[in-house]
DNA sequence: CATGAATGAGACTTCATTCAT
DNA sequence: AATGAATGAAGTCTCATTCAT
């Protein structure tokens, strides 16, 4: 089954190595404190590699974050199983915890930092996937009008990073999927939700 | 109470000069972005007086916080003009807000990053002043006692401190207090709450 | 005589293809400041191509030179039409300051670099044509003897890339032919020559 | 008398150690084949304080040519004993040669390179010394008017440069001052100068 | 109190060249 | 004849920190 198709699947190979063990290693000691040297030590090539594959260091870096949205949308959009459209916030959540989760705290402290304007970009998958139940539970009377399901699907957000960055703030320390579950819920049964 | 006359003045003068420069630095670039040397020449002052003042370049970014929380704890304590617990904690939380748009938006994005120890280990000031409003409201009612006033304090600083976060990632194109005074009101509203 | 089809002729092609990007890349941005890596891409061919026809990156630019020696050979030799020996002294250098001028003002600059051996070792067809010239001139008592023919040859080339060098200096920001034949009228017309 | 004046002279030598060792090593292998690495070595400091003094490897570089014209105008500019001003020009681009000569070669092969803007500054020491010889000539009635003295000036030099460029390219294996004398007596003595 | 020269480890990045396919 | 993945040495520059004065 390790049947490589020549060249360009060994190449795939050797970039996604590399991707991997930058991952990890950001993961282990965030971006900062990881060398490029280090990376590629860790995936068994050369520096001289690590640049062929990747830009900068930095670019790496900004692949994870691609990766990880692609991934999320997948899984996720299409798998609520709440009936409604409160609880398929709440459930949502419940797996942007998930996956954030997933990810590591350390990955997860690096990218929040208020510089990385990835959170904000319109159109981003997760965005849109929220912004979709919260337009279904207006439409159907569940959730309010008196503010636009953008600035509905925004203020969710927010609590939520919120959350997420007190996780990171206790170094992981505490439940995430919990206490966002908690959170969420709190929000939503409010008298202006 | 010796006058503060001569070398412990000016020695006072000296720290103070270096702090403030300091701030004003880290708050303009970021704290990675700015060399103890800038800092020094900005001040006036050599680097090895940096270094006789501050054991390294971390410890003046500390000190920023401590500052902080002290004057926070002296303006806000007893300035409480709200009624009802509820009322007072978002009175409370627009206070926090105000403080954290004086100090720039800059200085907090560099504040609001997961690495920073200081919000946990910190700012108990703030935290004790919430939670006294909070037991306050639970001892007559005003509030729910279905999770504990350090539970609840801390939910409601998580929450805050997602609008600040919200608001760094808008590099501050937002208004702060008011977005502030719409998030805590919907969750001291909630059923739960 | 095998007609140039198949392999060889698309072999030669291909070589040409590189030789033409790289001169062109060079002119344009200086031998040190082009790599390997352009030149193939824009000749749209591998790294490993290049190699294979230039055994490094310096003999492509060495190329440059034998090229460009063996053009003018062919053009300016059989075609001056003045008479006598100095006025064909400063037609010649008229076709080599348009010579020059057409090889573009980056590539001559970095040609007229003192390391570069080739004007010693290469150019000769130039030289002859001259110092045929010369010889000639000396001939018929138009050019002085006391020195020789070879001496007055390397003295006007020496000239020669001396307007040539200024002209790179100020950018080609001057009427290089004009200049070239004003200061080779100059030394033409001297007592001593 | 190695007495010290503190730390300020100390330095100073310092500066001057890394500038002499720069200086060395370049006119040796040339300034792109030393590293910063090695001028430090050879000055006995570390790269660190290479970098103290000089803010690139190339402001060394731009002082080796700062300090060369400095004392081209000290030395030269009152010690001209020449009677007329054809002579003085002749004596000047002596000097010239001999200043050039003291630099050594491959010094002097790294500034001749058409890139180096310095040449064609304006009111250069150099240059203005020999504009006022030759409008003293001008004056008298030694030299043309049928060109501005500033022309004069530059056509001058680029002949004194061509000498120069060909002492270069032939590796220093000619006498620079006598084919600099001889090439310069040809132009001064033409109809036309 | 204050200075600032000196350190040196270490970071990122480039690129000519090779070689297995 | 052609590819392009892989190499790795080398280079420039930064900066927190120290210490003799």
């Amino acid at each position: 089954m390790t049947k490589l198709t020549g060249r360009a699947k060994q190449a795939e190979m050797t970039k996604n190595r590399i991707y991997e063990c930058g991952v990890s290693l950001i993961g282990k000691y965030g971006f900062d404190q990881v060398t490029v040297e280090q990376i590629a030590l860790e995936a068994g090539v050369s520096v001289g590699t690590y640049y062929y594959y990747f830009k900068s260091k930095f670019e790496l870096f900004s692949e994870i974050f691609n990766r990880g949205d692609e991934y999320f949308l997948a899984e996720v959009a299409d798998n609520l199983i709440a009936n409604s459209a409160p609880e398929q916030i709440v459930e949502f959540f419940e797996k942007y915890a998930d996956f954030t989760y997933a990810n590591g705290i350390e990955m997860v402290k690096k990218l929040y930092t208020s510089d990385n304007k990835m959170f904000i970009t319109k159109g981003r998958a997760m965005q849109n996937i929220l912004q979709t139940i919260i337009e279904k539970g207006q439409a159907n009377g569940q959730i309010t009008t008196t503010m636009s399901s953008m600035e509905l699907t925004n203020m969710l957000f927010l609590v939520g990073r919120g959350v997420v960055f007190d996780w990171c703030l206790r170094d992981g320390d505490m439940n995430l999927r919990e206490k966002m579950r908690k959170v969420i819920i709190i929000v939503t049964t409010s008298h202006l939700f």
